[in-house]
RNA sequence: GCGCCCGUAGCUCAACUGGAUAGAGCAUCUGACUACGAAUCAGAAGGCUAGGAGUUCGAAUCUCUUCGGGCGCGCCA
C-alpha cells in the first residue's frame, strides 16, 4: 500500500482553485523581492485546463493580466513566475507559451491523488464550499393555479430544480419556491368558471363557457366534486356567497393536480408561497411605504406605447414608481384604476418578503413570455432592498415538441399534446430532465419524443446512462472474475500509467471545478455536456481493451493492477452519479 | 416605434464568461466485433462565428451599427 507523497488539499477538492492560491503566494513572493510592484489586484488571474492538452494540465493567465499595471511585458513577468512556480511540490515541468501563458505540467501522483477523493467522497464528490452556507432562493415554476401543467412549464420547473441543486451542492443553502398567484382577476374568473361547472354537474344546461372565462374540461371534475360536497346549496345565490368558495376549492384541487405532476417530474417544493396571503398580511402597503419613504413613488402620467396603442387608452394620471432610477425604459403602475395593486406591486412585495426572509440572493425561473417583466422588477428588488439584494431572472425559450422531426399540435381538441402529464406518460421523467438540461435556458428547444428515447450516440440521456451502466457491468464482471471489488478506496492507484487511464483521471478531477463554474454562472446544462464527455472517454477506453488486451480493467493474475482499474471505473460512475443526483435523474444499473 | 433574447460546420448544439489552432453528435466517406455490452470505438472531410466598424497583448464572447428570427410593450398574471 503506497500514499502518493502529494499535497493534501483540504477541503476544496477544485485543484484549478488550489493552484490560483499558489500562484498568488509566488507572485507575492515576488512583491517581496521587488521584481513586481506591490499593489496589484489579482482577481482577473485564473487556472485552468489548457484547451489543448499537449500543452500541459494548468495554464495560467497571470503574466498578461498584470503585464499593465505592474509596467512590464508580459514574458518578462512569466520567466520568473514560472522559476518559483517550478518549485513546487506538485509541478514537474512548465513553460511560458504565446503571448505569455505558463503552462505548467502536474505530477501523475498529483491527478491519482484527486482520483483518491473522489473514491472517498462516492456521489458526494464535488461538494464545495464554495456557497460557504449563503442563503439562496430558487422560485421556480410557480405557475397559475387554473389549470394543469404544460409542457411549456416542464422546462422551467427542470431548470429551476437542476441549478437549486447545483447550487446545494455548491455549498449554499437552497430553498426551492413556487409562487401561487392565487389573487387577482385570474382567479375570480377561474372560480366563476367553475361556478358553470359545478352548475352543470347539477344538470343545468350552460352552453358554451362565455370568451375570457377557462374552457378546459378539468374543471368538469372539479364542480363535480363541489356539488357532490355541497349539493344545492349555492345555486341562486349571490356570486359574492359562492365566489370565494368557489375559487379556493379550485384553487386547492389544481394546486394538488400540479403538485402531483411535480412530484412525478422528481420536483420537490420547499416553500410554497400564497400571493393573497401575502396581500391579506398587508405586505403590499409596507413596501409601498418603505418606497413612499424613499421618495420612489409619485402621481404620475405615462405615455401610451407607441406600437399598438390599446384601442381603450385612457389618459389618467395614476401611482407610479420610479423604475428609470433603476434602469427600467419607464415608470411602472402600482395600482390599478379601482384603486386595488397591480400584479407588479404584489411582486414587490413578494420579493421583499424573501429578503426579509434572509435572501439576499434570489434566482427567478420564468417564460421568455415575461422577458419585458425582467427589467422592472429587477429594479424593484434593487430599490426595496437599498441595494443589498440581488435577483437573477433565468428566462426559459420556448419549447417545441417534435415527433421525427414533425411538428406536434399543441391542441387539446386534436388530443395531442398539451400538457406536462403527456409528456412524462410518453418519454418519463428521467429523459424530460436531462433532455431538457441540453441546452441554454435562453435558447429555444424543440423537443423531439422520438430522439429523446432513441438508444444511440446522438441521444445525451442515452449516451450518458449507458457510461453509467457500463461502469457496473464492468464491476459485475470483475467480481464474477473473482477480484474484490469492496474497498476499492485502498487500491493502489499508483499502478494507473496508461496515457488512457491517466486522461480518464483527469477528467474526473475537472468535477470539482465544473460544479463550482456552472453553479456560479447559474447553468446546470453545462453538467450534461461534461457527462456526455466523460461518457464518452470511458467508452473509448473501454473500447481500447477490447484491442489491446493488455489494457482491460481486469487482468487476470494482477489483482492490484486490476484493483486500481476498477476504482477507475468506479470513480468513473461515481462522476455520472454524482451529476445524474444533481440533474434529479436516476442513474441505471443495466440497460434495458 | 421601443425594450429583451437569439444568429456558430449541410442539420442539432458546445465553447469553462475576454484566452492559444472555435469543439461534439447527426448526415457523408474510410476502417474495427473468437463481445469485461459493436446500442460501441478509431479516422477523414466539413467554418471569413450573419455583414461591417471599434475597444486591447488577444474577440464567437465586450461596444456601436446593418440585416435576419423569437418574445414582450398602462389598469393580465
Amino acid at each position: 500500500m503506497t500514499k502518493a507523497a502529494v499535497s493534501v488539499i483540504p477541503a476544496l477538492m477544485n485543484p484549478y482553485r488550489h493552484f490560483i492560491g499558489v500562484i498568488v503566494a509566488a507572485l507575492q513572493g515576488m512583491q517581496a523581492s521587488g521584481e513586481l510592484p506591490p499593489s496589484l489586484d489579482f482577481s482577473a488571474i485564473t487556472a485552468e485546463p489548457p484547451r489543448d492538452p499537449a500543452h500541459g494540465d494548468i495554464a495560467t493567465n497571470a503574466a498578461m493580466v498584470l503585464a499593465k499595471s505592474a509596467a512590464k511585458k508580459p514574458r518578462d513577468i512569466a520567466e520568473p513566475l514560472l522559476a518559483r512556480l517550478k518549485a513546487d511540490a506538485d509541478v514537474v515541468d512548465g513553460a511560458v507559451a504565446g503571448p505569455g501563458f505558463i503552462n505548467l505540467k502536474l505530477a501523475d501522483a498529483f491527478w491519482r491523488a484527486r482520483l483518491a477523493e473522489c473514491l472517498k467522497e462516492g456521489i458526494a464528490y464535488g461538494d464545495s464550499q464554495m456557497g460557504a452556507g449563503q442563503k439562496v432562493n430558487v422560485e421556480y415554476v410557480s405557475a397559475n393555479p387554473t389549470g394543469p401543467l404544460t409542457v411549456a412549464h416542464a422546462r422551467g420547473a427542470v431548470v429551476g430544480d437542476a441549478l437549486a441543486n447545483l447550487l446545494d451542492k455548491a455549498g449554499y443553502a437552497v430553498t426551492k419556491e413556487y409562487y401561487i398567484n392565487d389573487s387577482g382577476a385570474q382567479v375570480d374568473k377561474l372560480g366563476q368558471s367553475t361556478y358553470l361547472r359545478y352548475k352543470e354537474a347539477l344538470g343545468e344546461t350552460i352552453g358554451e363557457i362565455p370568451t375570457g372565462l377557462y374552457p378546459g374540461e378539468y374543471l368538469k371534475d372539479v364542480g363535480t366534486a363541489i356539488a357532490k360536497r355541497d349539493g344545492a346549496r349555492w345555486i341562486d345565490k349571490p356570486e359574492a356567497d359562492w365566489l370565494p368558495e368557489m375559487r379556493s376549492f379550485a384553487i386547492a384541487t389544481l394546486m394538488a393536480e400540479i403538485r402531483t405532476d411535480l412530484e412525478t417530474l422528481g420536483v420537490r417544493i420547499d416553500v410554497f408561497s400564497s400571493e393573497r396571503a401575502l396581500v391579506e398580511s398587508g405586505a403590499v402597503d409596507r413596501a409601498f411605504e418603505t418606497l413612499t419613504r424613499q421618495k420612489l413613488i409619485y402621481q404620475g402620467r405615462l405615455e401610451p406605447p407607441k406600437g399598438q396603442k390599446p384601442d381603450d387608452w385612457e389618459d389618467r394620471e395614476q401611482t407610479l414608481f420610479r423604475s428609470t432610477q433603476f434602469g427600467d425604459d419607464v415608470d411602472r403602475p402600482l395600482k390599478k384604476s379601482d384603486g386595488s395593486w397591480t400584479y407588479f406591486a404584489n411582486d414587490i412585495a413578494y420579493h421583499h418578503d424573501k429578503f426579509v426572509r434572509g435572501f439576499a440572493d434570489m434566482i427567478d425561473i420564468w417564460g421568455a413570455d415575461h422577458g419585458g417583466y425582467v427589467k422592472r422588477l429587477k429594479a424593484a428588488v434593487s430599490a426595496i432592498t437599498g441595494k443589498k439584494g440581488e435577483l437573477d431572472v433565468k428566462l426559459c425559450q420556448l419549447v417545441r415538441v417534435l415527433k421525427n422531426g414533425e411538428l406536434v399540435r399543441m391542441s387539446k381538441r386534436a388530443g395531442t399534446f398539451e400538457t406536462l402529464r403527456d409528456l412524462l406518460d410518453e418519454v418519463g421523467p428521467d429523459v424530460v430532465r436531462f433532455t431538457m438540461l441540453t441546452r441554454k435556458n435562453d435558447a429555444a428547444f424543440d423537443f423531439d419524443l422520438v430522439k429523446a428515447t432513441e438508444q444511440s450516440r446522438d441521444n445525451p440521456v442515452w449516451y450518458v446512462q449507458y457510461g453509467h451502466a457500463r461502469t457496473r457491468s464492468v464491476m459485475r464482471q470483475a467480481a464474477a472474475a473473482g477480484i474484490g471489488i469492496d474497498g476499492l478506496v485502498t487500491a493502489p492507484l499508483d499502478r494507473l500509467s496508461d496515457t488512457g487511464e491517466l486522461a480518464l483521471v483527469r477528467l474526473i478531477a475537472q468535477w470539482p471545478r465544473q460544479v463550482e463554474a456552472a453553479a456560479l454562472a447559474h447553468e446546470p446544462h453545462r453538467i450534461a455536456f461534461f457527462l456526455y464527455d466523460l461518457a464518452a472517454a470511458f467508452h473509448a477506453h473501454w473500447t481500447r481493451g477490447s484491442k489491446e488486451p493488455e489494457l482491460k480493467f481486469v487482468i487476470e493474475g494482477d489483482a492490484d493492477l486490476s484493483r486500481a482499474r476498477l476504482a477507475l471505473v468506479q470513480a468513473v460512475g461515481f462522476v455520472i452519479g454524482s451529476g445524474l443526483k444533481v440533474f434529479g435523474v436516476t442513474p441505471v444499473d443495466e440497460m434495458r
